[in-house]
Parts: C-alpha cells; sequence; structure tokens
DNA sequence: GTCAAAATAGACACTATTGTCTAAAACGTC
DNA sequence: GACGTTTTAGACAATAGTGTCTATTTTGAC
C-alpha cells in the first residue's frame, strides 16, 4: 500500500488534489486486485469497486486495461526501486560487528523491498505475466534484483579488500547471500502471507551465520555456536 | 509434458487409438495453457485445440473448468513427487567424494524436479492460484518441498554423524541447500525459461562449493580454489 | 455564485467464454 | 458386419467482461 506522504506523488502543474488522489486509489485497488486474481482474473468492475470509483473514471485516466497495468507495474517498480536505492545507502560504511550489521541490513532489505507487499506483488505478476510482458519486467529485472546484485557484490567487494571477508565471485556472494535470506521466507511468501518482524530477523540471521560461515575469513570469528532460532516455517 | 510419445500423438491429430491417450493428451495440453495462462486466462477451447480435441469430450470426462485444474494439478504433483521420490535415493550411501556427490545430486534434483517443466508449472501454479485453493497446494506444500527439506536434513544428519559435515540444525541447513542451489536458477525459471545443462552444473557446483565453505568439518578440504564458473544468468 | 473540468450512474453493443445439447461419425470389440 | 461406446462438430443459452456513450451531478477554482 502506498505512503500517504507520497500524496506529493506529483503530476501536472494544474491538477487538484481530488484528481490526483483518485489516480492513486485507482493504482492502490487496481495492484490488489491485479495482484490477487491476476491479469485475465481481475475485471475493471472489481477494481473501481475496491477504488471507490466510478469504472467510467478508470477509463478517463487509462485508455484500457493494459494501460492500467502496465501503469500499475510501473508505479510499483518506481516505488519499489526507490525504497531499494534508500536501503542500499544505509549499510555503515565503518562496520562495528559484520554479523549484526548484515543481520540489520537484510531485515530492511526483505522488510521493505522484498517481503514488502509491493515486493510480492511484482514477484508474483513477473511470475505470471513476465513471459507476456517481458519489456515491462526487463526494468524490473535491470533494475531491482540487477541493481540488489550489483550493490550487493560491490560492498561484499569492498568488505574482501578490506580483508573482513574472502570469496572469488562477488556476484555470485550477493546472489547467495539474498537467496540464503529467501531461504526461510519463501514458503511463507509463496502463499502470499506477510512474514512477522521475528520471522524477518530470524531468516536474516541464519542466512548471515551461514554467510559468514562460508565467506568471512579466518581471523573474522563468528559468534559462539549459541542456540539457534530454529525458523518454523511451516 | 508427459513424454514425446503422446507429443507425437498430438501431431497426428485425430487418428489416435486409446481413449486413455485423450485422457493424457487433455491433460498435458490442460497443463501447458494453464501454465501460460492462469487459471483464469485459459480457455477450454484454447485446451481443445492444443490437445487436438474436442471441447466437448473434454466435458466428457471433467465435468468443469475447476475440475479440470484441479485433475492437472494433482497429475503434475504425483509425477513430481514420484520422480522426486526417486531421485532422493540415489544419494550413494558411502560418498566417495562429497563435494561430487552433492553437486551431481543437486543436478539430478534440479534437472528433474524443480526446473523441469513440472516444476515449473507447479511454481508459477502455487504463486498465483495458490491463495484460491489453499487445499489443493497444502499437499505440495507437505509433499513437495517439505518432503525434499525432511529428506535433505535427514541425508545432513547422516553426514554430520559421520563426522564429514558440522551442523546444529539440519532443517536449516537443508532449505538453506535448496537455496543457493537455486540462486543462480532462480532468475532463469523465473521468466519461464529452462536452464541449460550447464547452467544447472554451475549452480550445483557453486551452490554445493558455498554449503560446503560453511558446514564442512576442517578436516574435509574442499576442491582448491580453482577459478569458478561464473555463472553468467543476465 | 459561476463555470469548466471531472466524476458518476446507467444503458449499450460487442466479444469471449462456459457449459449443454443433439445428431452424425469414428472406433473397438465381438 | 453389428453394436455399444466414445468422439466430434456445431448450434445454443447464459453469463461476464470490455470499452463506449450520454445525461446528470459533483467538485474545485475564480
Amino acid at each position: 500500500m502506498r505512503n500517504p506522504k507520497e500524496a506529493a506523488h506529483k503530476a501536472t502543474g494544474h491538477t487538484q488534489r481530488g484528481q490526483c488522489s483518485k489516480r492513486l486509489s485507482i493504482l492502490d485497488a487496481a495492484a490488489e486486485v491485479f495482484c490477487r486474481q491476476g491479469f485475465a482474473g481481475a475485471s475493471i468492475d472489481e477494481i473501481a469497486v475496491e477504488a471507490c470509483v466510478s469504472r467510467q473514471t478508470i477509463y478517463n485516466h487509462y485508455r484500457e486495461k493494459e494501460t492500467l497495468f502496465t501503469a500499475v507495474v510501473e508505479d510499483v517498480m518506481n516505488r519499489t526501486n526507490a525504497s531499494l536505492f534508500s536501503i542500499l545507502a544505509t549499510f555503515p560504511d565503518k562496520p562495528g560487528n559484520l554479523e549484526d550489521d548484515l543481520s540489520a541490513f537484510a531485515v530492511r532489505l526483505t522488510k521493505n523491498c522484498l517481503c514488502n507487499q509491493d515486493g510480492q506483488f511484482l514477484r508474483k505478476l513477473v511470475q505470471s505475466e513476465g513471459e507476456r510482458y517481458p519489456q515491462l519486467f526487463e526494468g524490473w529485472r535491470k533494475h531491482g534484483p540487477g541493481k540488489i546484485g550489483t550493490a550487493l557484490a560491490a560492498l561484499f567487494a569492498r568488505l574482501s579488500y578490506g580483508g573482513v571477508l574472502q570469496m572469488e565471485d562477488f556476484d555470485l556472494a550477493a546472489r547467495q547471500f539474498l537467496a540464503l535470506v529467501n531461504a526461510d521466507l519463501q514458503m511463507i511468501t509463496l502463499f502470499g502471507e506477510s512474514p512477522t518482524d521475528e520471522q524477518l530477523e530470524s531468516a536474516a540471521h541464519n542466512a548471515v551465520r551461514t554467510f559468514l560461515r562460508a565467506y568471512s575469513t579466518p581471523a573474522t570469528p563468528l559468534s559462539a555456536a549459541t542456540p539457534l532460532l530454529k525458523a518454523t516455517v511451516g
């Protein structure tokens, strides 16, 4: 769902607030319905009801169903990419405790990008409609996971040159880091549920521990083998 | 797809012998179309054309669209589970080289269960229709990934007690193993493409290397740090 | 209050799809 | 070749959805 602050979603200089809020209502409702029903299963009437707007209003703003769909996808992608970009900057330059820093970073990433409503929407829609709209999701491929990947790879490169990590392929390590974080989460998100904060933290903790066991230098000891939180997924 | 023989049947059109082959043609075609279009987007007529069968024949075998859909899902699940079960038994009791054994095992798993056409079908359908048919996919959840998970966990427990691996949580390690194997593959499968054999082997190799770096005992050295195959995903 | 832009409800034509029905044809088995 | 089963093509009603149109009302700016 959208942040109320982003009501500053600018359009033409002369647009009134009412007009703008209709647009946002439509986009939000359409995202909800498209995500729940898929493109073919979603009906304009259902979106209109969900947005508390007449069907004709939707057609005033978007020429046809497909136009609305692409607008929704682009909107969600922009929001997710912005959120992603701001989160990527949050990793501390001089890490205190690497394990804690990586865990907190992973939690922020999953909570605000990968596993929130927008993230679910994108994953689901890319999966179900990706083949039909390759050019549309090309941007997601490049600027979504691609950007996370390269940014993470850069981070790991920095940590490797700093002597804290030890690896041969930074891109691979980035993919594996994300995969490990998702390991405990995918069964939850696959069914459209949102993981709780405890689940996010447990998943991040488990992932980072294994990641560091594989990639930290011998001089960088892990936290002692305390009893791990067992992530009860089912 | 079930088996090349039926594909040949389909191509020949009206000259099919058994009535059983009609059933199979329908199931295969329906799987194909449901996977491509989703439940709502798939039309019975399209399935009929794809199966080289009249629409009425489909209704003779399956009362309605939903009946056909559940039959398809169950069929694919049964086939995948059978394949899974047979693959799980292929891990050698007395491993020669653990890294090679795990890699080969991961390749078999991805090739025949996780990334083949049936695997793609299930992943996609669970994602898009899972919320609408929770009871239907409950079986998949339990007998699909659940069974892989527990079987892998049992394997890792055995290897741990044998002193080759070292870990605290076998279930977690199993989830992470699968996640690592998917790390290089998910971007390919997400867009409905099938990974090549080279990609499967590279992904398995990368995953197993990292997995063993994290979980093998110090006494079990990895293969020397040879230049890694770089999995070019994009 | 006035006025123009925007939103609304409702009707509408058009298309697509589901599921049923029927008579004819093909098939398998004897 | 006869017979019962299966398949087929085609017509069919019923339903649902898309996109358009119009007349009316609401809204916001001035």
